[in-house]
RNA sequence: GCCGACGUAGCUCAGCUGGUAGAGCAGCUCACUCGUAAUGAGCAGGUCGUCCGUUCGAAUCGGAUCGUCGGCUCCA
């Protein structure tokens, strides 16, 4: 007999070479069908696995994280089985667990794998899930006299480098080669797996892209199939419907829609807002200005292009030259005037500024500062330009110009702390406008390419840790993802449907006052040097927007809706009136248009609907003579005749 | 940047193996004067992303280029 331990403390006896399944089985026949893996001794292992005497055991299930990724694991193996069915030719590379799935990365000496395919294999996914094979793990002693390492070798002809380069490399670290059987297939691999196949009956392909041998441009393209898997075919659905409902919210396709924003082949990367979402744009920045006033900050306008000597001195040539556009000069030829000189060289060459900080340092230089002044919170709406590689580039999410609702406070190093705090608190009052409450903090040290040295950065960092600590704020740590220039706090939001995106960010910089020999008189008389906090709450006001275009799939808040109210005429007899109830709303400050075309109402209802427009208001014989309006509300549907007045006050509650 | 797919009217898309481009919506005009998600009729609209090539002939085939979309930390 043995005796294991389990996680609430108790203990089980058992007999010598019983499993975890034996275990489950022992406690309940419910845990028995329910039991996915264990955790022996803190290593995550097949149910199958002899247990060992005074192990301590914790049983998986489907409720449990690394479930999940086990069963999404064996429906990779599941995947590369059925591949190799229908494609012979295929040899397989590597197959592992991603964030909302898995993928496997096939050679294909011949022919591709595209999403027609898609069907067929899952259908044969599923013949396979149905059959039920028992996964079944071996240990390889001898790979020349072992039976599964012979049928491993030939079951995908034979000559499979990327598993034999796998193979290499274990046996170069002296590990031990394990493989997994289920049915006719094997494959080399560390596990665990399911108990069976029959677990894995609701998976789905979701993509296929190129990737290569081992990320390695110069080595062999590979097919990368992805798919995903889900313990219940509900749970499958609901990620099914969650990636559709993300397809239909894409602010791509919106932005095009709702007459937001367009891009050109042009000017890849660089927006043009129209009208409608230059007004959002607008609205975004005007309540960041008010709030920013509210907390002492002075708004500054610094120029867009600035020498190339002033980025030395920054820092940015040696650390972000890449992700700058320069200017370059061409000249007339003096005698030919159709001949045009190229790169010409300039005496001081200029370049675009991708921050804003150098410039605000300029500011800070203008004139002498003391601590009295501290802290000394700098702000502007500045718009930078970063040069990105072109695969990059993603509608408003990733632009190549952009608006930062940046700010630079100039502090003692003891202002440090409470700066911090009240950032925390800022930040999150305005995502909080937005209905994004949840709001996730990430502290991010020095990376590999940096400026200072290991002293100003571990002061740097255990300031901003300090302050989170002090401040009982959760946070976690991210080593080596800092700025150049200092170590930061990055604010990841979730929108509604779950997805996370990074917005604030707040850096702590000492290197960069002292590169350009800012300084402040303090108490004592002397000179010293301030620092300096870098700051951004939206972070791009484009990206942000972009994030509530999803967040709210185009149905914006009133107070938000670039088109509040539609003003529609029953027919041409009242169009006096709605001009009258549209001036009445303008006077209002209400954002407003009216409808005067010779179209029918319910056409100009479907209109107003499809822009997502809060409310439409239909004025006919009725409202005329009675001096009212009839309005719809987007969210609310029809409402009771009502006078402007009325209206209007019903709108200011929405809008407050 | 790399890999793959795609690029036809303002938008969404059709156009088989090469023979000179089509629909719906939007736009414009006219009629209807209309009560809460599409009134009807007519008109107009395209160097088929761009360049080069193959061909008697290219939206269609080949190459280059630009752009868009998806993917590119994940190493059994």
């Amino acid at each position: 007999m043995i005796q294991v331990h389990l996680p609430d403390g108790s203990a089980r006896e058992l007999e010598a070479g019983s499993s975890a399944a034996d275990l489950a089985s022992q406690i309940g026949p419910g845990l028995a069908r329910a039991a996915v893996a264990a955790v022996v001794d803190d290593e995550v292992c097949d149910l199958s696995r002899p247990l060992s005497d005074g192990a301590q055991v914790r049983l998986l299930t489907k409720r449990d994280p690394e479930a999940l990724e086990i069963l999404r694991h064996s429906a990779a193996h599941l995947l590369a089985d059925a591949i190799l069915r229908i494609f012979p030719q295929a040899q397989l590379a590597i197959g592992p667990v991603v964030e909302d799935g898995f993928y496997y990365d096939i050679y294909m000496p011949d022919g591709s794998i595209t999403p027609e395919a898609f069907p067929q294999i899952e259908a044969e996914m599923k013949r396979l899930a149905k059959e039920s094979h028992a996964f079944e793990r071996c240990q390889v002693a001898d790979k020349d006299a072992d039976e599964a390492f012979a049928r491993y070798r030939a079951i995908d002809g034979g000559h499979n480098k990327f598993k034999h380069e796998i193979v290499q490399d274990i046996e170069a670290r002296g590990e031990e080669i394990t493989l997994y059987r289920h049915g006719e297939f094997v494959d080399l691999c560390r596990g665990p797996h399911v108990p069976n196949t029959g677990w894995l009956k609701f998976a789905k392909l979701t993509a296929v892209s190129g990737a290569y041998w081992r990320a390695d441009a110069d080595r062999e393209q590979l097919v990368r199939v992805y798919g995903t898997a889900f313990f219940g075919k509900g749970e499958l659905k609901e990620h099914l419907h969650r990636l559709e409902e993300a397809r239909k919210r894409d602010h791509r396709m919106l932005g095009e829609q709702l007459d937001l924003f367009h891009f050109e082949e042009e000017a890849p990367g660089f927006p043009f807002f129209h009208a409608k979402g230059a007004t959002v744009f607008n609205l975004l920045v005007d309540t960041m200005r008010n709030l920013l006033r509210r907390r002492g900050y002075f708004e500054l306008k610094t120029p867009l292009v600035l020498s190339e000597k002033l980025w030395h001195v920054s820092g940015h040539y040696d650390n972000y030259l890449e992700n700058m556009f320069f200017t370059k000069l061409k000249l007339r030829d003096e005698k030919d005037a159709a001949t045009i000189h190229d790169n010409v060289e300039e005496q001081r060459p200029m370049a675009l500024k991708p921050m804003n900080c150098p410039g605000h340092v300029l500011v800070y230089k203008d004139r002498n500062h003391s601590h009295n002044e501290f802290p000394l919170r700098f702000s502007e709406m500045g718009l930078v330009h970063r040069r990105e590689l072109s695969g990059v580039r993603h509608g408003l999410f990733r632009v190549q110009a952009f608006t930062q609702d940046d700010a630079h406070h100039f502090c003692t190093p003891e202002q440090i702390g409470d700066e911090i705090c009240m950032l925390i608190d800022f930040f999150r009052e305005v995502y909080g406008l937005f209905g994004l409450d949840d709001v996730r903090i990430e502290l991010s040290t020095r990376p590999e390419k940096s400026l200072g040295s290991d002293e100003i950065w571990d002061q740097a960092e255990s300031a901003l840790q300090g302050a989170l600590d002090a401040g009982g704020i959760e946070y976690q740590v991210n080593e080596g993802d800092g700025a150049f220039y200092g170590p930061k706090i990055d604010f990841h939001i979730r929108d509604v449907l779950k997805r996370s995106w990074q917005c604030g960010t707040i850096q702590l910089d000492f290197s960069m006052p002292d590169r350009f020999g800012c300084t402040y008189v303090g108490a004592d008389g002397a000179k010293h040097t301030p620092v300096m906090i870098h700051r951004a709450c939206y972070g791009s006001v484009e990206r942000f927007l972009g994030i509530l275009i999803e967040h709210f799939a185009g149905r914006f808040p009133t107070w938000l809706a670039p088109v509040q109210v539609l003003v529609i005429p029953v027919s041409a007899k009242f169009i006096e009136y709605a001009r009258e109830v549209h001036e009445q709303l303008l006077d209002a400050d209400v954002r407003t248009e009216v409808n005067l075309k010779d179209d029918r109402v319910g056409y100009k209802i479907r209109e107003a609907s499809l822009q997502k427009l809060p409310y439409v208001i239909v004025v006919g014989e009725r409202e005329t003579e009675n001096r009212t309006v009839s309005p719809r509300s987007r969210d609310q549907g029809e409402l009771d005749e009502m006078t402007v007045a009325a209206f209007l006050e019903r709108l200011t509650e929405e809008r407050a």
